[in-house]
RNA sequence: UGCCCGAUGGUGUAACGGUAGCACAGCAGACUCUGGAUCUGUUUGUCAUGGUUCAAAUCCAUGUCGGGCAGCCA
C-alpha cells in the first residue's frame, strides 16, 4: 500500500471515525492525460485503500471552453483507468439528480449523495487487459443508462443561493469595474491594491443588481460579482475575487439557462461541500487559493463539517508535454493525427498505443506523491509498461525488414509443424504450431557481413539457431547488380531440430523467423517519442523539438495465427517489442487487413553494446 | 524588492530526534533456444552556514537555489 503526506493524513481522519470523500474534478475541456492519471490514481487510491468513495466530478464553470466530446472521453477514460480496480468506490449519481434541501441544526442545507457506480458502469473486467480498448462511448445513454457523474453546473441553483447569503452578509458586492480598471485596483503582488468604488454599495442595491446579472439584464463584462475580503491582502486571491462573471452562453450542460456563472474558487469549494468531500485533493497551483477556499465556506456559516484542501505536485514526465493547451494545439496543428494519437501521452493515446491501465496505476504508485516540482524519467514509466506487458503478452514471430533466407539442404514442398510457446512467463498460455519450411525471412538486421565485435547473429560461415527450429549456417550471400542483398542460402542442422534429441547443440545466437509460404502481412506503426528533449517546453517553442522521426511504417512478415489477433490481447513480437492491433484503424486507410501499433521495444543490451563500439 | 511552497545519489521517492533505505537508470557478472525475462554484486546522496541536543536529513535561525501567485481560466 501506497504511503504519502496525504494518505498520512487521511489515515489520521479514518482512525478518528470518520468516512474518507475524494472527488476528481477536470474540467471537461480537453482530454485527460498521464498527469490526471496521477491524480486519478491518488484520490481512488485512497477511496479504496481507506472504504470511502471518490466522486467523478466535471468541474465546468466557463461554458466556453468546454465540449460534452470532452465530458464523455472523461468519463471512458476514468472508468478504463479504475476498471477492475475502483470500480466500487466510483461515486456517480442518479441521471439528472440534484441537490436534495434538508435542514442540519436549524439551517436549511444542500447535499447529494452518491451512488457508488462500480456494477452498473459496465467496466467489470479485473484483467489488467482492457476488453475493449479504446472503443469510444458513442451512446452516452449506452454507457451508463442509470448513472452519470457529478456536474458542478448541476449546482448553479445552491450556488447561487450561497452568493446571496453571502450578498445578505455584506460579503460581497456586485463591482462595475472594467476588467482592466480591476487589474489596476488589484495592485501588485508587493504593493497593496485599493478598494473598488462600488464596495461599499447597500446590501438591497447588491441584491437588486445580482438579481438583474441573473437575469441577463447587463451584457458580458459589465459587472462582477466579488468577495469583500481584504484589498490589502498579501495573498491576490484574497483581493476581493470575482465569484460570478456574466457569460451569455450556451453551457453544454445547463444549456440557456444562465447569464451568470461562478468563477473555480467559488464553484469548487462548494460543490465539494455539496457532496460532503472530506479530502479536496489538488495541484500546487491553487495552494495560494487555500485562503479563498476556506473563507468561502467559513463565511457562509454552514452546519455541516468542512471539507479541506491538499495538495501535490504535478506530474511532468521527460520527452513529452503535459499542458493540456500545448496538447491541444498539437492537435489542431495536425502535428499528431488527434488526442488518442499513440504518441499522445493522453490516456486515449495511451490506451491505443496499448498501454495497460494496470501498467499506469503501477507508474502512479512508483513515482509517488509529494510536493516537490521534479522532472520524471520516463524509463519509469517505460519500465512499468515492459514490467505488466512482459507477464501477459503472447510471444509471436514476426519480421519487420525481411531478408529472405533459403535452405538448400531443406526438401522444397516440405512444410513442418513446429512448437512454440506463448508465453515463457506464463505455463498456462500454451504453445502454438508455426510452420517451417525452407525459404525463410529473418530479421536484415540479424544478418551482416561485417560483424562488429561481439555480434552473435548471423554472418557469412556462421551459424545462430533459428528459434524452435533448426541451427542454421550461412553459406552463400547473393546480391543484385547494385549489391544489394536478395537472399542468404543456408544449410540446415538437420540434426538440431528444437526439442529433439540432439538439440543440445549450443550457438551463439537465436534469432527469430517467419517461413515464407504461410506469412501473412501486416502493417506495422513503430513509434517512437514525440520530442527529442527531456524538457520540451522548458524555452522557446515546444514545437521545434518534435522528433520528426516518432512514426515509421513498415510492411511485415507475420506468423500465420497472427491474421486471428484479438485487439484485447497484447503481443511480444519475440525480440522485436510488445505490440497491439490498432484500435482506432479504420479499415478503408491501408490496404493491409492487420495494423499493429508498437507499443514498446523490448530492453536492448545489444544496441547498447552497439553503441560502444 | 510582497506572500506561499519546496530542496535527500543521475532521476523519482523513504526514513516523523537514534544504522540514510527503495525503485528506475548506470556499471559488472551469472543464466538464457528472446542480446527479453530472471538472479547476484556494485558506483553515486541529506543545498549552505550557524545554533539546540548525548545524538539532526529531521527541530530553530540566516542565506542560497527552484517553483507558484497580479484571468471576469481551471
Amino acid at each position: 500500500m501506497p504511503s504519502d503526506f496525504i494518505r498520512e493524513i487521511v489515515a489520521v481522519h479514518v482512525a478518528e471515525g470518520n468516512q474518507v470523500h475524494t472527488r476528481f474534478p477536470p474540467e471537461p475541456n480537453g482530454y485527460l492525460h498521464i498527469g490526471h492519471a496521477k491524480s486519478i490514481c491518488l484520490n481512488f487510491g485512497i477511496a479504496r485503500e481507506f472504504g470511502g468513495i471518490c466522486n467523478l466530478r466535471y468541474d465546468d464553470t466557463n461554458p466556453t471552453k468546454e465540449e460534452v466530446e470532452y465530458v464523455d472521453s472523461i468519463f471512458e477514460d476514468v472508468r478504463w483507468l479504475i476498471g477492475g480496480w475502483a470500480d466500487h468506490c466510483l461515486g456517480l449519481k442518479p441521471k439528472g439528480k440534484t441537490p436534495d434541501t434538508m435542514t442540519v441544526e436549524g439551517k436549511s442545507d444542500f447535499y447529494l449523495a452518491p451512488v457508488t457506480g462500480g456494477a452498473s458502469t459496465k467496466v467489470g473486467q479485473t484483467s489488467s487487459l482492457p476488453p475493449s480498448s479504446g472503443e469510444k462511448v458513442r451512446d452516452r445513454q449506452d454507457a451508463c443508462p442509470t448513472l452519470e457523474p457529478f456536474y458542478a453546473s448541476d449546482y448553479f441553483d445552491q450556488l447561487y443561493q450561497y452568493a446571496v447569503a453571502l450578498l445578505k452578509k455584506a460579503k460581497a458586492y456586485v463591482c462595475d469595474l472594467s476588467s482592466e480598471d480591476m487589474d489596476k485596483y488589484r495592485g501588485v503582488p508587493d504593493r497593496p491594491g485599493k478598494d473598488s468604488p462600488f464596495r461599499n454599495r447597500s446590501i438591497g442595491e447588491n441584491l437588486d443588481l445580482f438579481t438583474r446579472m441573473k437575469n441577463g439584464e447587463f451584457p458580458d463584462g459589465a459587472c462582477t460579482l466579488r468577495a469583500k475580503i481584504d484589498m490589502a491582502s498579501p495573498n491576490i486571491w484574497l483581493r476581493d475575487p470575482v465569484l460570478y462573471r456574466i457569460r451569455h452562453a450556451e453551457h453544454h450542460h445547463t444549456g440557456g439557462k444562465w447569464r451568470i456563472y461562478p468563477m473555480y474558487d467559488f464553484a469548487h469549494c462548494l460543490s465539494d461541500y455539496l457532496e460532503g468531500i472530506t479530502h479536496s485533493i489538488c495541484t500546487l497551483e491553487f495552494e495560494v487559493h487555500r485562503p479563498l477556499y476556506d473563507w468561502i465556506l467559513e463565511n457562509l456559516d454552514l452546519p455541516r463539517p468542512l471539507p479541506h484542501q491538499y495538495e501535490f505536485a504535478r506530474l511532468s514526465l521527460g520527452y513529452t508535454v503535459m499542458s493540456k493547451r500545448k496538447l491541444m494545439q498539437l492537435v489542431n496543428d495536425g502535428l499528431v493525427s488527434g488526442w488518442d494519437d499513440p504518441r499522445m501521452p493522453t490516456i486515449s493515446g495511451l490506451r491505443r498505443r496499448g498501454v495497460t491501465a494496470s501498467a499506469l496505476r503501477a507508474f502512479a504508485y512508483h513515482i509517488g506523491i509529494t510536493k516537490y516540482n521534479g522532472l520524471t524519467d520516463v524509463a519509469v514509466l517505460e519500465h512499468a509498461i515492459r514490467e505488466d506487458l512482459n507477464q501477459h503478452a503472447l510471444r509471436r514471430l514476426v519480421v519487420l525488414r525481411p531478408t529472405k533466407v533459403v535452405l538448400t539442404n531443406f526438401p522444397e514442398g516440405k512444410t513442418e509443424e513446429l512448437d512454440a510457446t506463448n508465453n515463457p512467463e506464463d505455463p498456462n498460455a500454451g504453445t502454438r504450431k508455426v510452420p517451417f519450411s525452407r525459404v525463410l525471412y529473418i530479421e536484415q538486421d540479424d544478418f551482416t557481413e561485417t560483424p562488429p565485435p561481439k555480434y552473435f547473429r548471423l554472418r557469412p560461415g556462421g551459424e545462430v539457431r533459428l528459434k524452435y527450429a533448426y541451427i542454421i549456417r550461412c553459406d552463400k550471400v547473393v546480391k543484385d547488380a547494385s549489391g544489394r542483398i536478395v537472399e542468404l542460402h543456408c544449410t540446415a542442422d538437420l540434426d538440431s531440430k528444437s526439442g529433439g534429441p540432439n538439440s543440445g547443440r549450443k550457438v551463439k545466437g537465436t534469432i527469430h523467423w517467419v517461413s515464407a509460404a504461410q506469412a501473412i502481412e501486416a502493417e506495422v506503426r513503430l513509434y517512437d517519442r514525440l520530442f527529442t528533449v527531456p524538457e520540451p517546453d522548458a524555452a522557446g517553442d515546444f514545437k521545434q523539438h518534435l522528433n520528426s522521426r516518432s512514426l515509421e511504417v513498415v510492411t511485415a512478415k507475420c506468423e500465420p495465427g497472427l491474421k486471428d489477433a484479438k485487439s484485447e490481447l497484447r503481443y511480444q513480437f519475440e525480440r522485436l517489442g510488445y505490440f497491439c492491433l490498432d484500435s482506432g484503424h479504420q479499415p478503408s486507410t491501408t490496404s493491409h487487413q492487420l495494423v499493429f501499433i508498437r507499443t514498446i521495444t523490448l530492453r536492448d543490451a545489444w544496441a547498447k553494446e552497439a553503441q560502444k563500439a
